[in-house]
DNA sequence: ATGGTTGCTTGGCAA
């Protein structure tokens, strides 16, 4: 059985519906996760998703700010909403997804930006980021999360290769490709038998992004994007590792969120 | 060095 999994950073879910829509008719993946919904549980499209098929639908929202979720046209139960840093964020979603008859988890990150000064001491979002990761790595490593079949995917906030921003040395002191952060993301990528399945496709050689900033007047040309949004499996289920695809054409798309749909297809 | 854009809301903050 193969089973498609896609990631989005939606940057408003109800403001975005029209292109969740369109994307989910043409790619029709099993398990859609997506970050950035900003809304209560109560206001999330949920009629729209279950006439589209999702009729499983994982919630942790949260006005205005933040929220994740996960729509799926495989059953689900779900596992847990973690608090991180007890801070009352809605930052992380964690499903079983029932494929072919076997349970895999699955978690939905949305790490914290870290606003723009890359320094803890004086930026107490930053100081939030590196702490958030902490707690991702040794929470990780303690439930022993990826010595069973497990995926994780989301927003992780972070571009850890010099491949996953425009400019390596442009970028090394703004936030999301300092050296502490891909440090830190490096550990929670340690925190088990993780495979990073985006490069686990694509050479470290080449370039690779999700995310075109809405500050660039022509985003196509100028091409300076970052990988922020990842896919990561566990060690068991890495041979079944299939297709890739990060749907650039999205950021292209009316009204789009500032990050594309990053799609992977797993045997199981 | 700075500003550039967008979303949630209607005054700034967060990204």
């Amino acid at each position: 059985m193969r089973l498609n999994i896609a990631t989005w950073n939606i940057n408003s879910v109800r403001l975005r519906m029209p292109i969740v829509a369109h994307f989910l008719k043409k790619h029709r993946p099993d398990v859609l996760c997506l970050q950035e919904t900003k809304c209560r549980d109560g206001e999330f499209p949920y009629k729209r998703l279950k006439r589209l098929g999702y009729t499983h639908i994982a919630i942790n929202g949260q006005k205005g700010y933040h929220g994740v979720a996960i729509a799926s046209r495989l059953p689900l139960d779900t596992i847990g909403k973690r608090n991180f840093c007890d801070k009352g964020d809605a930052r992380h979603l964690s499903v079983s997804v029932q494929v072919g008859g076997r349970a895999i988890a699955l978690h939905n990150f949305y790490v914290p930006a870290g606003g723009d000064e890359p320094d803890p001491q004086i930026n107490p979002k930053f100081a939030h980021k590196l702490a958030f990761l902490d707690e991702m790595s040794q929470w990780i490593a303690a439930a022993k999360i990826a010595d069973n079949p497990a995926i994780m995917v989301g927003d992780l906030n972070v571009a850890p290769l010099e491949t996953d921003v425009w400019s390596h040395k442009q970028l090394l002191k703004v936030v999301s490709h300092t050296p502490i952060e891909v440090e830190k993301l490096g550990r929670v990528l340690n925190s088990g038998p993780w495979v990073d399945a985006m490069r686990h496709h694509v050479p470290h050689q080449e370039k690779l992004y999700t995310w075109w900033s809405y500050r660039s007047p022509d985003w196509a040309k100028a091409d300076k994007g970052r990988r922020l949004d990842h896919v990561w499996v566990s060690g068991c289920l890495q041979p079944g590792l299939g297709g890739l695809r990060v749907l650039k054409e999205a950021r292209g798309w009316e009204r789009p969120s500032d990050h594309v749909p990053v799609m992977i297809s797993l045997d199981v």
